[in-house]
DNA sequence: TCTATGTATTCGCATAATCGAATAGACGGA
DNA sequence: TCCGTCTATTCGATTATGCGAATACATAGA
């Protein structure tokens, strides 16, 4: 791959990766891998102002993260891709490692 | 796990998440995943000023992504934990896949 | 068409992240 | 101890991001 073509494959992914870190995105990323949800419905769930969850929708829409589904009066999302969540399982597998050797939990061997 | 609990650890997973959202940082991190390097060998092969180099490592030290090991006059960087590319890795094949999905590249099926 | 419900967007502000340039600091060798 | 090399930090300016509050828009049913 060329050097300018891998730049900008990693713009897109650090837009990924931006899209991801935001505790109020990632509450409603989980919550929509249990199952889809429309808006109000993860507003109410998660304590989140309505239009709060909306713009953190638009912008995983944007990135693709999720997609959405019109039911009646209602907008539905849902994942885009279950290996979303198995990315953010990794990395939190990553942090709970990173707390363990620093707080010493695991300062063995 | 009680709600405030998982809101802290979300802030935390959300840093990390945050770390790995930069371009420069992600090459960083993919040129560390092939092997150990001190601050200006990584300066002159992605060819980033090395100040800039320096405070992206900072900022993934910070985190805990990546390690240091002083090494003579310089300092030799390495990977925290080989997951974190694991899950660069899966974020990357999602936004393959959203790319794709976009561009009606593979729209068979 | 009018209304009620659910969703999206705009505005203004406060906060935070990045960069280039310059500088300061730390270490090993002579 | 002094010097040269390598690394870290500071400064100022710019750009981007998140929020609350208010509002606009869209859809279904009567």
């Amino acid at each position: 791959m060329t050097y300018p073509l891998l730049q900008e494959l990693n713009l897109l992914h650090a837009n990924v990766c931006q899209a991801l870190a935001d505790p109020k995105r990632i509450l409603i990323l989980y919550a929509l891998a249990e199952r889809p949800r429309h808006v109000s419905a993860l507003a109410e769930a998660l304590d989140i102002p309505q239009p709060t969850v909306s713009r953190h929708l638009a912008l995983l829409r944007q990135q693709s993260l999720v997609l959405t589904m019109r039911e009646g009066p209602a907008v539905v999302y849902r994942l885009a891709d279950p290996r979303i969540i198995e990315a953010l399982d990794t990395m939190r597998a990553v942090l709970i490692g990173a707390l363990e050797r620093q707080s010493g939990l695991l300062a063995v061997d």
